[in-house]
Order: structure tokens, then sequence, then C-alpha cells
DNA sequence: CTAGGCGATGTCAGTAACTGACATCATCTG
DNA sequence: CAGATGATGTCAGTTACTGACATCGCCTAG
């Protein structure tokens, strides 16, 4: 595992998160996430924009997000095509549920993190909204299911990572959709 | 304006504000910031825990919201509780109408401003729940009346800060809510 | 087979955010 | 007037992050 073997950029991110659950992310170098992934600091940012990013890597939920928005049947209401969305992209978090409850935890005990979390959310939302633009949703319409749909996710995923483990968190979406709109109605 | 002279934080927040607006947020340096304010940098972060704190000082919005919260009347929904919160909230914010739209402008411009702004709106769901719940209101309703309020505050902000000057914020907050009891129950 | 191009990495020096330890100053209190 | 107290200054240090340039390994044209 060193300079010049195959995929830098994984290595890191395992390296990191190694680190991270070892010993915690604020007594973690970046220099000694390198050292553990044969590599130097500067690769490091050369992946990752900064040291919180490699527990953040993907684009794959925004990319699979994008697609399903895309593909969706022509006769689904915006909120529904981005539930569908949303539940999709559960799917993909739940299949390394393991790695996915270290990594909530490890957010959770950081503030720093939660705010990168929170941002990321904010992105997804951004482009649901704009694959939403794109099927002709008028703007009002697009950002506000976006943000609910991204809402809907966060809660479900807080309440997944915390609970037991043999809970499927895709229903979970649907679920807190209804309680949204029993609360929203009760004005 | 140095060393001695009263209000050293409140220097330090004016003297942060005009040094972003003249020259951006990542030119100017931490010191630049105290220099101005006739301190040094070491006292900057006593007062404030980073240099984007500078930017969200205030706990008053959450303050004044806890107080809402507690003090509304007994008969209204928890979403509606909520929403009288928010609506008094932008008053505090309209109060200084340059300002704020300066301040929003900064934000926008710089990603890690927007984590923070975020974070912050998170805080304030968090205040928001926790205040529903020592009224008595269920766990998931409280989390949930709290979030929607916060989205539609973001979004009534957002509407607010892009918009006309003479319009006012408060009202934006309910029609932001209607279209989200719209959108939500187009499932 | 070799020369050169090219992308990924290393090296080095530097900036600036942030922190801990300790000294100093102004004010308040007895 | 002396000591207590809280706010500030000073200094040294760590670490995240960046720019400029050198080096390495592979790939391709000739």
């Amino acid at each position: 595992m060193s300079r010049w073997d195959p995929d830098a950029k994984g290595r890191l991110a395992m390296a990191a998160r190694e680190l991270f659950v070892e010993q915690g992310f604020d007594r973690t170098t970046v220099a000694d996430i390198a050292a553990r992934a044969g590599l130097t600091e500067r690769t490091f940012f050369r992946h990752y924009a900064d040291k919180r990013e490699v527990l953040f890597a993907g684009d794959w939920l925004a990319a699979r997000m994008t697609e399903d928005v895309a593909e969706a049947p022509a006769d689904l209401t915006p909120i529904e095509i981005v539930t569908r969305a949303v539940e999709n992209a559960c799917d993909g978090i739940t299949s390394s549920p393991d790695w996915s409850r270290d990594r909530a935890r490890i957010i959770a005990d950081h503030p720093e993190l939660q705010e990168r979390e929170l941002a990321k959310m904010g992105m997804l939302a951004g482009v649901l909204a704009g694959g939403l633009r794109e099927r002709g949703v008028p703007d009002v319409t697009a950002t506000l299911a976006a943000e609910l749909g991204v809402l809907a996710f966060r809660l479900a995923y807080e309440r997944w990572a915390g609970g037991r483990r043999s809970t499927r968190m895709a229903p979970l979406v649907r679920v807190v959709l209804a309680e949204i709109e029993g609360v929203a109605g009760g004005a």
C-alpha cells in the first residue's frame, strides 16, 4: 500500500475512517491519514478539498437522485418523484450499515461535521429541485418538494441510525412524510 | 477605539462586517479585524469561537424563540406556535434590513458560511422542538413542527433577501407554509 | 526501442486559523 | 492603599490548507 498502488483516494478514505474510529476525528491529523495510506499530506488535499470531506466522499447520492428524478414516470406528482428518489438513496446507504452507523456516530460527536452533513443535504435539495425544474415543475413547487424530501430523508436517517439494527430505512421516509403532512395541516 | 474601550465584542463584530463588505471574507484575516477594533487576534478568539462565528453572533434569535414558544396560548397547535415564533423572529431580522441584506450576500458567496448558517438553523430547530416538548408536545410532533417552521423561515429569508426592499418578511412565512402544505399533500 | 508527453505524486515553503500558558493592565472592593 | 478579579496582551506552538516546482511511472508516436 504505498505510493503508486491503485485507488489512492479510496485508501485515504479507508485510512481516515479507521483512524477516526480508533482515536477520534480531531486527534487524527491529515498527516496521520496520509501516512497510513502510504501517501503524503499534500496528496490528501489533491483528492479531498478538506479534512472533513473524506467522510462525505460520494457524489453517488446526488448522481443517483438526479437520475431517478429524470427517469420518473410522467404522471407522478413532484413530491412523489422526490420520495421515490429518496427511498432509493436509502438502499444505497443501508447497503453498508455498519459503516453508516459508525459514520453517524462520528458525525454526531463533532459539530463541524454536522455542519458539513447539513451542507450536503442542502446540496441534495438543490440537485433534486434542479431535476424537477428540468421536468417543467414550477420553481417554487420544485424547491419545496425537494426540501421536504430531504427533510424526510434526514429525519429517517436519524431514526434508522439510532434505532434497532433490523429496522429498514426506506419505509421510514414515507412514515416521516405522512407525519409532516399531519403536522403541517394542524395550523 | 482601543484596548480598554467598552464593548470589545461589538467592536469586533462591526470591524468584521466592514472588512467583509470592503474586501470579502477570505481576504480578511482575523488579525485585520482585531486591528481595526483596536484589539489583538487572541482577544478575537476569546469573544468568538472562530472567524465565521462573528457573522452569527446573536443568541437572541434562539432566546426570543424559546420565550415565544413558552408563552404561547395553550390552545394553539404546535405548528401555529412555531409559526408565530418564527414570524416574530422576522421582525428582529428586518429591523436592520441593510445589514441583513449585506450579510445574506456575504454568506451567499461563501460555502463555509452557508454551512454555518444551516447549522444555526438546525440549532433553532432544536430550540423550538425543545420548547414544544416542554409544553408536553410529543417528541415526533415537536421535531417535525420545529423543522417545518425553520424550513419556512429559511425559505422566507431567501425570498426576502433576494426580493424588493419594500417587501416585508414576516408574511412570507405563512405563504411558504401554505405552499408546503400544498406540496406535501400532493403525494 | 526510445523520446517525449502526461497524470499522479512528492517536496518545500508559506499563510492563517486556532490554542495554551503566562504576563499585564484597569477596575473594583475591602 | 493592597489585593482580588476580569479583560487583554504576548508568545510559542500546532495544524489545516495552498502554490510552485521537481520527480516518478506509464503510455504512445516515431
